[in-house]
RNA sequence: GGCGCCAUAGCCAAGUGGUAAGGCGAAGGUCUGCAAAACCUUUACUCCCCAGUUCGAAUCUGGGUGGCGCCUCCA
């Protein structure tokens, strides 16, 4: 049984999804204006993981990530750089999946873009005020917060706390500080669409209402996105989506923990941020992956040079076993009786793979289980194992990483200026020309390549 | 002021009342021409502090201390 901790309840709860079999997914997807940086790539890498491991347990997921196109930093970045919101959208939507490719984050079953759903929106803003919980001012559409009962149900806060530590000053416009935007009236040199309300664009929080029941209905079941989403993006979502329904929402609440600089959130506005396409000319991106994967996705975690270092060092030992396992199955013997017990050792860990992540995703300890079977794999077999046995290593370990999305590069490819010095060197080992050995080893150092000896003969990996 | 989260070895980290997973690093060893990788051994008698509950607490409760987040655009 899957569990999951809903930010909401503030508790673990069972998964069951409302549909038996399958589940709707809802993540809140980037805001177009500029390259993501590492801390938006937590969750995106997070709850991609989460969907191929919601798909291994056998669910049929849909899963919708949003592209949000149009609100204040678009219009001001593409009034700087001269171009239209919409082209400024496009340039970033393709750069986003550069660095979402890059790191191994699987496209989700729908991308909306908020831009493209404003029937939907205008639906939605005018059922509110049909219904009494927004009303038109000078143009602009606000969301009636003392109308909506049950605001604040999501973050834990009442209406009354929430007024008293206000930081906003007043808008004239609004009957209530709290009271949001559905719909901003049209300012001049600002993109706009047609509405019953005259020209204007959405409130950014209406978006995700809008796409996220246009592609799973009126009611899924999870939605998950930053810590700082949960109020109020997301309170004013669940207060739109349920007022103007009438019915529960979503079901699952998830938020991932901040990833850090210096125990310090980063973030745009505060300037210490790195963006994934400048740590990607420094470091591998399954690195990224293995650092966001060796925490829990609601603790806090700091990004350093160390701790991606710590990353790349694990993973290779993960690589490593990879690379013995395919080079032993070359060796194994077909047919030979798995006396060792390995089938049943395989089956032992991959259950603990699975009660860590049916444990609200917990990767880090399925990753315990993962590096378990790296050792078994290092321990256990060897040139005169049973084929089977190895092979049921080797595709177990590639099941879990592969739900984890590691280990998705294939052997290295030697370049041939490489190539050509390591058999230089293979030639010096033959006549037991150790010098020479050693400088050319040092030689393909300086080319970025270190050369092992094994009983396989030499072998060359990317340092 | 309101609402939350966190504190486990040199670093990262799991642990959800039954006697501290895993990874990185470090030290010694096996193997190796030397390395690397892998393997073996060592590296938390103890989980920020103080009380309490319990046969039993890193885990529960209360009180401290320290750090972080949301309440304003933000993953």
């Amino acid at each position: 049984m899957i569990q999951i901790y809903n930010s909401q309840t503030r508790r673990r709860e069972d998964f069951v999804p409302l549909r038996a079999g399958k589940v709707g997914m809802y993540c809140c997807g980037p805001t177009v204006y500029d390259f993501f940086h590492i801390g938006n790539a937590r969750p995106f890498i997070m709850f991609d993981v989460f969907r191929r491991y919601l798909q291994y347990r056998g669910y049929e997921v849909t899963f919708v990530q949003n592209f949000t196109d149009v609100d204040d930093k678009m219009i001001d970045r593409a009034r700087r750089e001269g171009v239209t919101v919409r082209e400024l959208g496009d340039r970033f939507i393709a750069e986003y999946w550069k660095d979402a490719n890059a790191l191994g984050v699987k496209p989700a079953d729908v991308h909306p873009r908020a831009t493209e759903h404003m029937p939907q929106m205008i639906a939605l803003i005018q059922g509110l005020i049909d219904k009494g919980m927004a009303y038109e001012q000078a143009g602009s559409v606000y969301f009636s917060t003392p109308d909506f009962p049950e605001y604040g149900k999501l973050s834990g806060q009442n209406l009354e706390d929430l007024d008293a530590g206000a930081r906003v000053s007043v808008d004239e416009e609004k009957r209530n500080p709290l009271d949001f935007a559905l719909w901003k009236a049209e300012k001049p040199g600002e993109p706009s669409w047609d509405s019953p309300w005259g020209r204007g664009r959405p409130g950014w929080h209406i978006e995700c209402s809008a796409m996220s029941m246009a592609y799973l209905g009126e009611a899924f079941d999870i939605h998950a996105g930053g810590q700082d989403l949960l109020f109020p993006h997301h309170e004013n979502e669940l207060a739109q989506s349920e007022g103007f329904t009438g019915r529960p929402f979503v079901n699952y609440w998830m938020h991932n923990g901040f990833l850090n600089i210096d125990n310090t959130k980063m973030s745009k506005s505060l300037g210490n941020f790195f963006t994934v396409r400048d740590i990607l000319k420094e470091y591998e991106p399954e690195d990224v992956r293995m650092l966001m994967l060796s925490a829990h996705y609601r603790s806090p975690l700091n990004f350093s040079r160390d701790m991606m270092a710590q990353a790349h060092a694990s993973l290779t030992r993960l690589y490593t076993a990879r690379d013995r396992l395919n080079a032993l199955l070359v060796s194994a013997k077909p047919g030979k009786a798995d006396g060792a017990g390995i089938t049943e050792k395989v089956e032992e860990i991959r259950q603990r793979f699975l009660s860590g992540m049916d444990n609200d995703f917990n990767t880090a300890e399925a990753m315990g289980a993962v590096f378990d079977l790296a050792y078994l794999a290092n321990t256990e077999l060897d040139e005169g194992s049973g084929k089977e046995a190895v092979q049921t290593v080797l595709s177990t370990l590639a099941e879990l990483t592969g739900v984890l999305g590691l280990l998705a590069r294939g052997e290295e490819s030697v370049p041939e200026d490489v190539q050509a010095v390591a058999d230089r060197r293979a030639e010096a080992r033959k006549n037991r020309d150790w010098a020479q050995s050693d400088a050319l080893r040092a030689e393909l150092a300086r080319m970025g390549w270190l050369a092992e000896d094994t009983p396989q003969g030499q072998k060359l990996r990317r340092a």
